[in-house]
DNA sequence: TTCCTGACTCCAG
DNA sequence: CCTGGAGCCAGGA
């Protein structure tokens, strides 16, 4: 029973989690963000909750998305458009340099855009959590 | 310090 | 499918 309350214990989260208490080598937590979005392949996507399950349930998704506002400056590039949230919609769109271009860039990898709304959304699914766990 | 907001997500209805 | 509420954590006013 969940009781309404998200479960502390992930089965997805890692043994080597990283708490905020805990200092790292590399101490901004967005920098791990960058660093898993570049991981993804050109034509797959990833959610905003799923990367944060992935650096460890102490991070909450809005962080995620709050990360990846400092992407568009980052180096090397971030590509940004391949994270959506967990419907598949676009929501970061509007970060974007004009309201088409998350659409287009998606596109022009091969996905399938309706609506705002990425098509088989299920099957292009990249989780970082399985995806990364093979190293 | 408190209060509000947000590129989110989960649950209930 | 959609809506509303709660939880989430970092910043800014």
């Amino acid at each position: 029973m969940r009781k309404g309350k998200k479960l502390v214990t992930d089965p997805l989260s890692r043994s080597d989690k990283r708490p905020t208490d805990i200092p790292s080598n590399r101490d901004s937590f967005f920098e791990d963000v960058h660093d898993v979005v570049r991981q993804i392949p050109s034509g797959r996507i990833t959610s905003y909750g799923a990367i944060a399950r992935y650096l460890g349930s102490g991070l909450s998704a809005r962080m995620v998305g709050w990360a990846m506002n400092a992407s568009h400056v980052a180096l090397p590039p971030v590509p940004a458009h391949r994270v959506v949230n967990r419907n598949g919609i676009l929501s970061g769109k509007g970060h974007f340099a004009t309201p088409s271009e998350m659409e287009e860039l998606l596109r022009r990898e091969g996905i399938q855009v309706i609506n705002d709304k990425v098509i088989d959304f299920n099957t292009l699914f990249w989780d970082p959590g399985i995806e990364l766990s093979l190293f």
